[in-house]
DNA sequence: TAGGCCATCTGGTCCT
DNA sequence: AGGACCAGATGGCCTA
């Protein structure tokens, strides 16, 4: 990433001038899609689909007072719509991800945090489980043993990729398990 | 109704 | 210079 070395932001207070553009955002899963839910106004997408059909939102008049120049209100534009694509791209590897996560409750979506965090206990999980399998299977020898559990060793005496206090490798696989039900029965 | 979650807009920063 | 990335702000939907 490129975070590093940044200094911190400065906020900067929303602007009422923007424009809602752009013609591809795809509803949410869980709420339906498509010119019913549209014309019901049913979800924010939609009724962006349609406020965007209708010509957009309220934005400033390129000569008037305050307005910005033509240029300017196309360049936000075009930017606006590739942050879209960009954010679309993005949810479309999270429904990815949360599709090869096993979990209870399938019907109810995972949230953004509860993949990431599912997805992580489970890789350690799955991680700690091949160590025991290739170290009782290949002591010393070549394969993906040695390699992987030097790998991991690494990594726990980094303190973990994410920097947090970790379980030891026995406990992944109970803390996975813990989770995915206290994600969705539970809490 | 409050809180969680999310989509979108926006401007700053970084990279190519 | 332009696009990608990032994070704050805003407001809507949903659920307990």
């Amino acid at each position: 990433m490129k975070t590093k070395n940044r200094p911190p932001r400065r906020r900067v207070p929303p602007q009422d001038t923007e424009a809602t553009a752009g013609e591809r955002t795809p509803d949410r899963p869980q709420q339906g899609s498509g010119l019913e839910l549209a014309k019901g106004l049913r979800s924010r997408t939609a009724r962006a689909q349609a406020a965007r059909a209708e010509g957009g939102r309220r934005r400033p008049g390129p000569s008037g007072p305050g307005g910005r120049r033509e240029s300017s209100v196309q360049r936000r534009l075009e930017s606006n719509e590739r942050e879209r694509q960009r954010m679309h791209k993005l949810n479309n590897a999270f429904q990815a991800l949360r599709e090869v996560i096993p979990h209870v409750r399938a019907d109810k979506k995972l949230s953004k945090i509860e993949t990431l965090t599912l997805a992580k206990n489970y890789i350690k999980s799955l991680t700690s489980t091949i160590l025991t399998m290739s170290s009782g299977r290949l002591p010393g020898l070549d394969g993906p043993g040695p390699k992987l559990y030097q790998h991991y060793q690494q990594q726990q005496a980094a303190g973990g990729a994410l920097g947090a206090t970790e379980p030891q490798p026995e406990g992944h696989l109970q803390r996975y398990s813990t989770q995915i039900h206290s994600f969705r029965e539970g809490s």
